[in-house]
DNA sequence: TATTGTTATACTCTATAACTATA
DNA sequence: TATAGTTATAGAGTATAACAATA
């Protein structure tokens, strides 16, 4: 049963990450990054459950369209500090404001109160799915 | 929250799927197959919703370890009529008992009102998901 | 000619190993 | 030498197109 509803959910999602440019992969990094640098990009491929050799196009491709800065750590050059444009938060905000509106839809199947508890144990399952995954 | 729950139980499903000696898909043929022959590879591969190529190694593999029959529609000599054998049944059974034995564990962690909701509300959407791939 | 199943091929996604630059 | 990032390569999974048998 979960299995069907993800693909549901990835093929609502596609046309609306399609029609604002960015991958699945890429709007994932965008909602992982915040205003404050993240020190990194090993570290954020591990929080989304990428390899670090995947991203890098990714990367590319959003610094390159000005949606992160991305600059070496001054106190550690190996490394490179990740944070998201003023333009790059906007694109996330936009795209998770379109993503949320057609969940809403398809949750308009479901009585208030029921929803409520479904939306509250799978918030839970999911937690204990990603903290499963990490030990 | 639905990709990490559907990948932890993929990652639950995975050592079970491989003490049995079945891979993902094989199981699901299995699972979708009954006592009453199917007609149609094609019929079967659109109704798991995978594609008629893709299932081609899987039944010959099934077939060679006498877990399905396959054959023939004597009234159509280009279709094959599948179904499981008593073996096929025996070990779709243990397969299905095993996976089904560590969902329960999974849940656990919900009270067992709010788990009744989190699985009719499941059930409806994922009902609704999969009429909404098959339009 | 159209359909069922099969084979061959190409494409996408992902992981692994080798390389560079800093430390 | 060890680590962060990058590049190159190989592998799994999937889809597309061409083919053989039957209708």
């Amino acid at each position: 049963m979960v299995a069907p509803l993800s693909q549901l959910l990835l093929d609502m999602e596609a046309p609306i990450l399609r029609a604002h440019g960015v991958t699945m992969w890429a709007y994932v990094v965008l909602s992982r990054l915040g205003k404050e640098p993240l020190r990194g990009q090993g570290v954020l491929a591990e929080a989304i459950g990428a390899d670090k050799t995947r991203i890098i196009d990714i990367l590319d491709d959003l610094q390159e369209r000005g949606l992160i800065r991305r600059e070496p750590d001054p106190a550690d050059r190996r490394a490179r500090l990740l944070a998201l444009t003023p333009a790059g938060r906007r694109l996330r905000d936009q795209v998770r404001r379109a993503i949320r509106r057609e969940e809403e839809r398809m949750l308009k199947s479901l009585p208030a109160e029921e929803r409520a508890v479904f939306l509250r144990a799978l918030h839970r399952l999911s937690d204990e799915a990603t903290r499963a995954q990490r030990p």
